[in-house]
Order: structure tokens, then sequence, then C-alpha cells
DNA sequence: ATGGTAGAAGATCTA
């Protein structure tokens, strides 16, 4: 089973790359970020012709999530823990395929940058993450949480650790947060696959950030124990990065037997 | 110390 994630940064944007890719790489799921649109204006009879359920969790101008899946899907679309929340920034769906089922979720998490609200608000929603992680594990599922964390976890998944020291993805509470997710028990899965200092997801638009190599590695997948013990192979779709009115985030994936 | 780019919305905010 392969699952991929990739933040589009406007699913209407970027509605020709995301069938191409679709079509080169032929995942069985795709956790979508930043959709940018409502769940109407999402393009779902295109991604619906190539034979795909759509589940979205959509919100006006900002944020939104969706699960695309060859295979049928019941889906939830909040995180627990704060009943006020209105950003669409998470949506979890159950995959019933041959020999099971794989629970997927599909995670845009706050970027936290802004004044100490935004920050607070990145805080309390890695909390509720955790809290949700920690539940979801005791089911002993097949499990992926998949998305854009915007976390770096470690000096190794930047390539200029210093100009990012004060940035919200690379503060040292963030770093921590990640690291008491992954302490329950989850696995990142390109970090079981390889050391690479150059495993990059993300390159801002800005001051020539892809040209100069000027990634960081934000976008993840982290697998429960069960879903890790069939884990094969981890692939970032670097190339994407290149094309005409790329996305600033590429897709990465996985294959699980 | 700032600007650089992109997207959606709408004359600014988020990233």
């Amino acid at each position: 089973m392969r699952i991929a994630t990739w933040n589009v940064n406007s699913v209407r944007q970027r509605l020709e790359h995301l069938l191409d890719w679709m079509k080169e790489t032929q995942p069985d799921v795709v956790c979508l970020q930043e959709i940018k649109c409502v769940d109407e204006a999402f393009p779902r009879a295109e991604i619906e012709s190539l034979g795909y359920n759509v589940a979205t969790h959509g919100q006006k101008t900002f944020n939104g999530v969706a699960i695309l899946s060859k295979y049928p899907i019941e889906c939830e679309t909040r995180l627990p823990g704060d009943l006020a929340d209105e950003q669409s920034r998470y949506i979890e769906a159950v995959v019933s395929h041959d020999g099971g089922i794989t629970r997927v979720a599909s995670i845009y998490l706050p970027n936290g940058n802004g004044g100490p609200e935004k920050y607070a608000y990145k805080l309390a929603w890695m909390e509720r993450l955790r809290l949700h992680a920690q539940e979801l594990l005791k089911l002993e599922e097949r499990l992926v949480l998949a998305g854009d964390f915007n976390v770096i976890p470690e000096p190794r998944d930047v390539k200029s650790p210093g100009a990012w020291l004060n940035d919200a993805l690379f503060l040292p509470p963030t770093r921590a947060a990640f690291r008491e997710l992954l302490a329950l028990g989850f696995t990142d899965a390109l970090r079981a696959v390889t050391d690479s200092n150059d495993a990059y997801t993300f390159w801002d638009y800005t001051a020539g950030a892809w040209r100069r190599n000027e990634g960081i590695r934000i976008d993840h997948l982290l697998l429960s124990p069960q879903a890790a013990d069939r884990l094969t192979n981890v692939t970032i779709d670097r190339h994407l990065r290149a094309l005409e009115k790329p996305s600033d985030h590429v897709p990465i994936r996985v294959d699980l037997a």
C-alpha cells in the first residue's frame, strides 16, 4: 500500500501537477494539506475520474485538508480537545483494503510564527495531537500520521540551521513536542531508511531557496509499530519543486507491504 | 533591518 502526503498550497492552482503526479506514482492513499478552498470548490470530479474516493475538510482562503483513496474510506474531521477550533487542519480515515484496515490522518499542523498567540496555538494543537495519537495507538492498528507538521525535527533536517533558530518550526519547545509524539511509539518513516542531511520537503518561494537548496524537512509520515513493521520504501518526489508554478512543498510517500 | 514569492481574497493576511 502506497501512502503519500503533499502540501499543495492551493489544490486548484496545483490540479494539473496533482493529477500528473497521481498517474505517475499511483498512490493508494493521498493526504493533502493547504487545499485553500471550501469543500464545494474542491476538484472532486477530476480526482474521482482517476478512480479515487475523495474526502475533504476545507476552509475558505486558508488551511484545508483532504484524503484521496483508491479503497473505501470512512472519515472523521475533528481533532479532539478544542471544540472552539475553527481551523480545518485534520482529517482521519479508516481505509478498508484487502487484508484489513489502515488508519490514515492528513495533518496540517499550525505554523506558529507571527506572534505569541499563534505559537501558543501551535503548541496547544501539538498537545491535542499527542493525546489523540496516544488513544489511536491503543487500537494497535496500522496507523499513519501524515502531513505538514511544520516541525524541523533536527539540525540535519535543515540546510542552514542558524537561520531558523528563532523560527516556530525549529524552536526547542516545538522540537520537544515532536519528540514527545514520536516517543509514544511512532517511527519517523524517512529516518527509518536514511541518515541523509538533504532529505528536504520544502523550499521557500523567496530568495532563491530552491536554486540554493535552502530546504527543510517538515513533511512527515509517522508510523505505528504495526505500520512500521511493513515499511519497505520512502520516496520524496523532489523533482516536482522544479516544475513551473510548483507548490513550495513536494510529496513524500511510503510503501507498506 | 529588510525583502524576497505565492495564494486567496479583496485593498491584507498567512505562510
